[in-house]
DNA sequence: CGGAAGCTTGACTAAGCTCAAGATTAGTGG
DNA sequence: CCACTAATCTTGAGCTTAGTCAAGCTTCCG
């Protein structure tokens, strides 16, 4: 349940807001704040489409700076909240503008942000375009938990997953009941376990070989 | 072969370099300019997996800011020419850095270009995760009509696709072969006719609809 | 305790991939 | 300008991965 957390909190201008699970803190053409902080919980950039179709472009863990998606990114999206969640609004963009001048501490905050976003869809592209769905699934959890600070790939590690096989298959692109084969699968080859919101990850290093997962070097905290 | 050109080339710091179709223009881990702006020609940010598998993450046309992936984007990747290239490069990071405080219209094209880079993402992930092989494909084309300057859906619209189908595959994730018979298929529908690196997009509001792209709003310029 | 959401299993379908081979097109050197 | 080679495009036939349908089970909550 560790988090690695971001330096300190650059001065909250409103108070915590929260939300419950499934509910949409943000859609792309709506006013108000346009970036939050997220403090507790799991959110997504998420679009869906008229046939219900929906793909989660975007996954947030605690920590991260989130954006309501802009309207022209992709057909109408939305920031939405896939477990109990708590985040700080920073505020929209030309709010933040202003701040960033006075405020070197939220600036630095940004361009970490900009970085993650870019990391991360790389990383989904390439999953999404070129991997089956048991690598896109290793590769996935091998990105979280490399994210979530688990550095060397020591074995037996454990970290927090607190979506539905649904949330799942919403990142992966893949339907619910090939996402639970592709699960059962890496069960049953040793790889990983998985129990009441946890995964571990009992071979990191041979996960990541067949899920052609390559390891971020360790940025020196730029 | 006309190309829609951006305004106004911002103080080339040196000379143009011109690459061959297929040459590589970077690597992710290279040092050497780290930005450049495309003047002519097509260009690619991509990745290719141990076994073979290569995946586009992202396309460059003339007059795209681009940049040579990031050693911890996803794997190794590379920006590589997919036509004769002809690029202005605009140094690394830190040159540019410096250059922002006092070249202002560096500062927006840079602002601009990364607007641009999440629009593209966004899609990119949708297509990838969500859109089947034929969606996927009306949906790129559709995408890039529109960025060509397009704009409204007029019958009868004609782009430029200096692009060979092991490209195209490359980008939206499908096996060459694959890409042939959805091309075939969207030619038998009436939908495009392609001829000599160009696509004329007989009706693009039905191809729209069939391919779930939403045409991103008119941006006022910011 | 009861309902709903989520997980699991099995059988079938279809989208997309692979292999093999021929037809075009484009680029190159003479 | 022509011949020749190498890409590229096209076609056809299996095969595999992933999606769909149907239904029972478990867990979480109110």
């Amino acid at each position: 349940m560790k988090i690695e957390n971001a330096p300190v909190e650059p001065s909250a201008p409103a108070r915590d807001a929260h939300y419950r699970v499934g509910e949409v803190i943000a859609v792309s053409h709506a006013a108000g704040p346009r970036l939050w902080r997220l403090a507790f919980g799991w959110a997504a950039q998420a679009v869906t489409l008229s046939d219900g179709r929906r793909q989660i472009l975007r996954l947030y863990v605690p920590g991260d700076l989130c954006e309501a998606p802009h309207i022209d990114d992709a057909g109408p999206g939305e920031l939405l909240a896939l477990t109990r969640v708590r985040a700080s609004p920073l505020g929209d963009a030309t709010a933040l503008d202003g701040r960033i001048g006075v405020d070197t501490g939220l600036a630095a905050l940004l361009r970490q942000s900009a970085r993650e976003d870019r990391r991360w869809a790389g990383a989904q592209i390439l999953r999404l375009g070129r991997l089956t769905a048991i690598e896109r699934m290793g590769h996935l959890l091998l990105d979280l938990y490399e994210r979530a600070g688990g550095g060397g790939l020591t074995s037996g590690a454990t970290i927090l997953l607190p979506l539905t096989q649904a949330m799942l298959s919403d990142v992966l692109g893949l339907s619910v009941l090939h996402t639970e084969r592709v699960l059962q699968q890496l069960r049953r080859d040793g790889l990983i376990v998985l129990r009441l919101g946890h995964v571990t990850l009992l071979d990191p290093e041979r996960l990541a070989a067949t899920s052609h997962f390559t390891s971020a070097p360790r940025r020196p905290a730029a």
